[in-house]
DNA sequence: GCCAACGTTGGC
DNA sequence: GCCAACGTTGGC
């Protein structure tokens, strides 16, 4: 099983959003590496769900409940997307600045490729932002 | 609100 | 196929 992490601006749609759902389609990716990244996911695979601009924090669990699929958002037809449902919330979100403090989380795409809206994520980190989060793995 | 990073588009 | 211009993202 592999470990993912997604952005979304709270605004647009929050953790509470996604936790009121059974599950739901995440489309709007229009970047290649990032679209790369959804194709790769399977069925079972979680992903950690940070909010970025207002929040800069990992609040949550999520877990691909659906793999990659059109994004009928896409005119152009290149773009897929995937479906997630909310598995917890982390006992305490694991915020930006933490992670730039840990000299080993500061390799992770969120901090050296800011505008990455969807990369992978080692079983190491994975274990070390549960762990901040007060949660297990 | 600004700015840096960076991906994409389009002219040549 | 290169590169300048432009648009978008996201941290600060």
């Amino acid at each position: 099983m592999a470990y993912w992490l997604v952005k979304s601006e709270p605004a647009t749609w929050s953790w509470d959003d996604q936790m009121s759902v059974e599950s739901e389609h995440w489309d709007g990716v229009r970047n290649y590496q990032a679209s790369n990244n959804l194709k790769a996911m399977r069925i079972g695979d979680q992903a950690f769900f940070y909010h970025s601009q207002k929040g800069k924090e990992i609040v949550g669990i999520v877990e691909v409940v659906k793999e990659y699929y059109p994004d009928p958002s896409d005119s152009s037809g290149r773009f897929g997307m995937v479906d997630f449902k909310a598995v917890r919330p982390l006992k305490t979100p694991v915020t930006l600045a933490a992670i730039k403090e840990h000299p080993e989380l500061k390799e992770m795409p969120l901090v050296r490729q800011s505008r990455l809206s969807v990369m992978p994520v080692s079983d190491e980190h994975w274990a070390l932002v549960c762990e901040l989060g007060g949660t297990t793995a």
